[in-house]
DNA sequence: CCTTGACCTGAAACGCGTTTCACAAATTAT
DNA sequence: ATAATTTGTGAAACGCGTTTCAGGTCAAGG
């Protein structure tokens, strides 16, 4: 294929006056301009993009991590940080790692090798620590309601949404509530997990370890909440769940042991997604999309002043519905 | 930062030789070798990208064009791309179009412009005509129920799948049949427009015009299906819905409205996505992950033979449950 | 002792667009 | 009319890793 200068042998013009018709520099003289634009048309050229990316050191692409696409928080997500991403002419590049911690620093090693501008952190199970090899590499955004000021960071404040769970639950006359968490090993849960745990002590009721579930992710973790709900001898009268699609999932197969909600235990979520509004589900509103675009904006004021690092926290709602 | 000259200098030996030993090529005594990475590491030298994809002419990369990534469907098929690509150890870049046509042109003139090796179109509004301007320049792929034979391509049969919804309603006893379609324009509406008037002939039903509801892709727009229908003066007693997030949304709008599904109306959906199982949706799998790896496999094939057009089908499956 | 092939190494060319610098020509300002 | 800009243009350097080619060494085979 034909390079910049073929393009500047036919037209009579040097390589620079081609590089300037190219990038719509001033300065450049109708005839000539008019020139190189017949030829380009004549030889179908093209510019080779990693040439300029090359030359210019970047490459106008961010990297987006993130453990699964196929999950309605996530893609939510991905959504609000590729709508501000295409406004602002950026491309995204994937990597979904499944919590990889080797595919997740994969995304910064890309980083320093220049195949990106930035990366985003949807979210990560890799240690902190290591992340601060790579800081100053270049734009970082991590989306966790952050202890560090390190990066910049998008999120809620996880601990005071789930307070505000804890609270309407036990304002409704709740005090054996059951908590059902995503990855226990995360961040989010562990601070979760230490609000419960004071939470059930300030209103003086058992901390029970067992009431606490992991790995509620997806619809189909529902049903696992109801059987190890079966087993229990002693049963909450209430459910805070991690996101509307446990919940959605726990309603569903609670309908199948012909159990009713919230007679037989209350539910309340955190997302305010689609399937929670059909549902009647009481839900905490997480704004995800929001999310996405505030993270896509925070890389992009990082990208301005590397020394950027604000910590944006984003509100949340309560929906109250039919499930508590 | 340090480049390769610099390693090459301090190490005492040639570019080349640096060369070899980051791409781990034999013929390298281990002398120099340890010389180099001896001075990789003090340098904290790693390599440029876009050194390596200007030199090799490829990036590894593949773009994904997608109308929404915020939708079960896409971020289904998007997961199968992205699992499969990780085996190849390719990257994707994304283009959200929001069938915007010059964005998803946008890809192939990336594609042109050496920033992706391929292209892997989900679904796309662009005339097939202006695809074909691009063909040959690198792979790919369509995954739609394709009549041409020019790129590969992945899907179900739409039409025959149609029709399989259309006959299992028709021999539950339903013949007031009425459909909900998603983009109207697009080419599965059309087929599957085409196919819902010739069953209505066949069974000697009346064509109804105003009972195709175009614009059904998302949960919301169930509510607006379930208006429609409370306007109409005949009712259907059954419909076939597009996907799964529609049935579903239906359905919570009818019960809202003291309508019960399937006494009131039935409904047999597509997809198989979670939310119908728990809904208890009769529904018509598509699998759409694997339609997604199937069309990286597609990709991969198509780049190791230019000439490669395979059109690949997968089947589809009815799962009865108790909408209808 | 000679041939052959495996092993090792470096110089130079290649892929290709951008940008800086120097300089000339044409305007505008004084 | 002279000084100061603005406009227009090209040569050359730059960003940086890969690959080809030619040449050399050394051990095994005949």
């Amino acid at each position: 294929m034909a390079n910049i200068r073929e393009i500047a042998r036919l037209a009579g013009v040097s390589v620079s006056t081609v590089s300037r018709v190219l990038n719509n520099h001033p300065y450049v003289s109708t005839a000539k301009k008019d020139a190189v634009l017949k030829t380009i048309e004549k030889l179908d050229y093209s510019r080779n993009i990693n040439a300029v990316h090359l030359s210019q050191g970047k490459t106008n692409m961010v990297g987006v991590v993130l453990p699964t696409i196929n999950h309605p928080y996530f893609s939510a997500l991905l959504e609000g940080i590729a709508e501000e991403a295409m406004k602002h002419n950026v491309q995204l590049v994937l990597f979904q790692t499944d919590y990889n911690q080797d595919k997740e620093l994969e995304a910064l090693e890309q980083l320093r090798g220049h195949l990106i501008d930035g990366v985003i952190f949807c979210s990560r199970a890799v240690q902190f620590d290591l992340l601060l090899n790579y800081k100053g590499i270049g734009p970082t955004v991590l989306c966790e309601d952050a202890d560090q000021q390190e990066f910049p960071s998008v999120s809620i404040k996880h601990v005071e949404a789930f307070n505000l769970g804890l609270d309407y639950l036990v304002s409704k006359g709740h005090e054996k509530i059951a908590i059902c968490l995503g990855r226990l090993e995360g961040t989010n849960s562990q601070k979760r997990k230490a609000a419960y745990e004071k939470k059930m002590k300030v209103i003086g009721e058992k901390f029970r370890r067992e009431w606490i579930i992991g790995q509620c992710l997806m619809i189909e973790d529902g049903k696992k909440v109801i059987d190890e709900y079966l087993e229990w001898d002693e049963k909450p009268t209430a459910f805070l769940v991690g996101n509307d699609q446990v919940a959605a999932g726990m309603i569903a197969e609670a309908k199948n042991n012909e159990l009713t909600v919230p007679e037989d235990f209350a539910v309340i979520s955190f997302d305010n997604h689609p399937i929670s509004k059909i549902l009647g589900i009481t839900t905490i509103e997480i704004p995800t999309k929001q999310l996405g675009s505030s993270a896509f904006m925070a890389y992009i004021d990082q990208s301005k002043d590397i020394e950027y690092s604000d910590k944006i926290v984003l509100p949340v709602k309560l929906w109250e519905r039919k499930s508590v």
